[in-house]
DNA sequence: TCGACAACTGACCTGCGGGTCATTAAATAG
DNA sequence: CTATTTAATGACCCGCAGGTCAGTTGTCGA
């Protein structure tokens, strides 16, 4: 809610506000549930307003998805590409990065909630999201785990061609949180303990123990 | 659609042909955008007798859940319970089948969809399939492990606590064909051996290869 | 054959929320 | 101070689908 007189005109600072409360409406609705009035009232203006900056729901959740989604795996991508370490401690990195980021982070796991309840409706926001971020993240990944086969960190194998298998319990984590937690909470700690050591152990050659 | 004379009286068989007009409506639209009328128009009734034998809409989807997706879990459970073979080929067999009956079985993966969109909101429905599914399959796997560790298959390790982490690939497989597989289809055969592979290797004792 | 019961029907009611637009008023230029 | 522009408002419109219920018809027992 932003505060100052009634019917202030601030063309400039609109949309941000407004993004930054439907990121709160849909973190705490979901999107279906989501209402454009809720999200005009959180944001401090009229429901008429919100229409002035954005067409429609579904132009409001992309907006969000750029401008929340993308810098998450844009840094990621940086801090693989000036790596200096081993690829296992890089992927340990990157893997921890998603679970704070992602898994942790209520806006942000909503967001991907969304995604997947609606992205079939809304076919170019998932195609979006397919080409700006999961074949990046792909990418990014298949060239990590080349990287420590060359170098020995790393078994070669099948999983180089389907590199996403290495964050798939991330995905469980995540939708364990937003189906689950009421009835038990989930130990992200724990189970980001679990996930590396089992994809550690299942990418790393044998040198025996 | 059931053929038959107009204004039939079947009482007993009404149930399960709307459950199954049901679970066709919620595969093709989405719980959201799945018609009562639709789905009456499928069995062969008329709106106002889908009432008589469900009261809501979300009664007719846990309906569903505890008719499609139980047995499925029940006959792993059986399996794993007579199992003579090593345990990493039971867990190879498990993941196998789960990938046949959930990920691939378009009905059953929309369930699994629906349950992760309006999971929130049928709060009960989420406490039910914790209870009466996730809890047993956590079970499961932790005996599977355990039993794995005794006889010296399986190294120990954190991921006994959090043995779901096996299986998060797959959940991951799921979203995919959910969500992104109208713009890249996903290679479920591919997936399911790297994901066997990965995991498995991040199980087994370190024998050296 | 004829009640009487209950399965079945579908027109209708109702609430809801996305989206519109005539009106209001803040900012600014002259 | 007045005129003009345009950001902002919120009452209203409208389509939709979940849910209801008064009426209809099949079935069965007497």
């Amino acid at each position: 809610m932003v505060k100052g007189k009634r019917r202030e005109r601030r063309k400039d600072e609109r949309p941000a506000e407004i993004l930054q409360a439907a990121v709160d409406e849909f973190a705490e609705k979901g999107f279906a549930n989501a209402k454009i009035q809720s999200i005009a009232t959180r944001a401090g203006v009229a429901k008429g307003t919100v229409y002035l900056y954005y067409t429609t729901k579904e132009e409001i959740f992309e907006a969000i998805v750029r401008d929340r989604i993308q810098p998450v795996f844009a840094m990621a991508a940086a801090m693989s590409q000036q790596w200096e370490g081993s690829q296992a401690d890089l992927l340990r990195q990157i893997i921890t990065h998603f679970y704070g980021q992602m898994i942790e982070n209520d806006e942000r796991r909503m967001i991907l909630k969304t995604l997947i309840s609606e992205g079939e409706r809304f076919s170019e926001l998932a195609a979006f999201y397919h080409r700006e971020i999961l074949v990046g993240a792909r990418k990014m990944l298949r060239e990590l785990i080349r990287k420590g086969i060359e170098s020995g960190e790393f078994r070669d194998g099948a999983y180089i061609k389907e590199p996403m298998i290495l964050v798939g319990p991330a995905i469980f984590a995540a939708i364990w949180k937003m189906t689950f937690d009421s009835v038990e909470k989930l130990n992200t700690r724990r189970w980001l303990e679990a996930h590396l050591e089992v994809i550690l152990q299942g990418v790393v050659s044998n040198s025996s123990s």
